[in-house]
DNA sequence: TTGACGAACTCCTCTAGAGGAGTCATGAAT
DNA sequence: ATTCATGACTCCTCTAGAGGAGTTCGTCAA
């Protein structure tokens, strides 16, 4: 339909025709002449109005499909991206007062913002970990860890992977090893262990998805994941586990609490 | 060069082509034989070696380039994506006592670091602030905030853009409404002003960059941003500044320190 | 009413060309 | 020694086609 009232080119433009005719586009949903969900229109429909080949009406397309403004869809067309609701995940999300009830974190907040959360494909193995994890773990690169890999989903929207790294001294033989690891989660059996947790750090990096996590996590293109790294430190200063964690940025803001001091 | 050990097509796959090229190229760089800042085959070799078209090899290419994994660059080639060297943001960099030395906080991390700091495109300006903000501020939106732009380089690369909003109320008329906030920057001032500083929160979202930020962060193509949302607030719960800053994903890491409690 | 079929529409992949423009090394002219 | 032109090589933009495959929807037969 030639009901949305795109400019033409400017020919005296040094800058590319793909590229103009991407900034059209662009302008129209930022301004929200095409909101969220709306179908753009059709290959021959703009080549129509530009009086452009194919080929460059697809690069247009693909230009903002990589900034993330557009699906495409295989027979149907192209439609504006929407944006599932987001998740925010506070920083204290994993304070031992919200452990006290005996659910996991995950579990807990996903069943009070309504939603109907799952856990899947959990593996656990017993490796030598990565010179990376066993810096973290303050542990030698040939000592083994317990790892626990699992895809977190809500209402079977995979939203997270997780993989835990928990020296295999402590972890071995105990419920930490177990696919299921019982009330509370792992910090809860760490606890229990004798580990009073004192603190986490996390490290947070935005990139790129791997080709395996646009799988995992069935991501749309053009959206980058967030890679956050936590560490638990129990009160003797010992690093306790470390759990490394993808997650689609456009599911999630993550929120911070720090004291001014 | 054939030097690049690339494997062949496989015929009997249903992958298209071009994604079999594109994942023989991120193997190579994944697996190290490409390195950061080697150059890719050429298109032309690319297209003898696979016997395909030119837009064959442009659309492999261009798959890695929106992962963020190559760069090209026009009449040189294209290369394995560098990652400059990444600033690690600790959660209290604006804490009380590293603000006691009387220098804004990235000026004292960058020469901590061995970088030449600067900072651009200062600009004060008084405005109505989005919903949003207002919000966040705990004012009515026909209030006026001061709001601080600028943007921080290293040795003249730009890393981040930032803005501050402070209600008009209480900075109008300050030194936090001067290009130049002075020793400490502008949470020095709030204190001055007798609003003692109690916590921030701060809101981490990433996704990829808009134009404007493309441009003011010379970001290369595939390359996600960190938008972090730090509200300050007073000891009397008032919030007192809300500071929206971008950043290039590739060049920071953050880190977040949380109590176990 | 139901279900199978097919036409029309969508995007996907690929080919085979063309001219343009930026980069770099070489070699000639100064 | 320096400057400058040249040509080879690079990626960039665009054209004009072709066949493929997924989706939708109306038609027609059971």
């Amino acid at each position: 339909m030639a009901e949305l009232p795109l400019p033409d080119l400017d020919p005296t433009s040094d800058r590319a025709v793909f590229r103009q005719i991407a900034d059209h586009i662009r302008d129209a949903i930022e301004r929200g002449v095409l909101a969220e969900g709306d179908k753009v229109p059709s290959e021959a429909q703009l080549m129509q109005h530009y009086g452009v080949a194919r080929m460059t009406i697809r690069n247009a397309l693909q230009v903002l499909q990589g900034e993330g403004l557009t699906v495409a869809e295989h027979g149907r067309g192209v439609f504006v991206r929407s944006h599932p609701p987001v998740r925010r995940l506070a920083s204290d999300r994993f304070a031992r007062r919200h452990r006290e009830q005996g659910k996991a974190a995950f579990i807990a907040e996903t069943e009070g913002a309504g939603g109907k959360p799952s856990v899947d494909s959990i593996k656990i193995t017993e490796e030598r970990p990565s010179a990376d994890i066993a810096e973290k773990l303050g542990i030698a690169s040939k000592d083994l860890v317990v790892c626990r890999s699992r895809r977190y989903l809500i209402n079977g929207q995979p939203v997270e992977t997780a993989t835990s790294y928990i020296p295999a001294e402590i972890a071995r033989g105990t419920r930490i090893a177990e696919p299921d690891s019982g009330p509370g989660g792992i910090y809860a059996r760490l606890e229990e262990l004798g580990f009073r947790l004192d603190h986490f750090v996390e490290e947070i990096r935005s990139r790129m998805p791997l080709r395996d996590e646009v799988r995992a996590l069935k991501l749309a293109p053009g959206v980058p994941v967030f890679h956050l790294v936590r560490t638990a430190y129990a009160t003797d200063g010992r690093a306790v586990e470390v759990c490394g964690t993808v997650m689609s940025s456009d599911a999630y803001v993550l929120l911070y609490e720090l004291p001014a001091r």
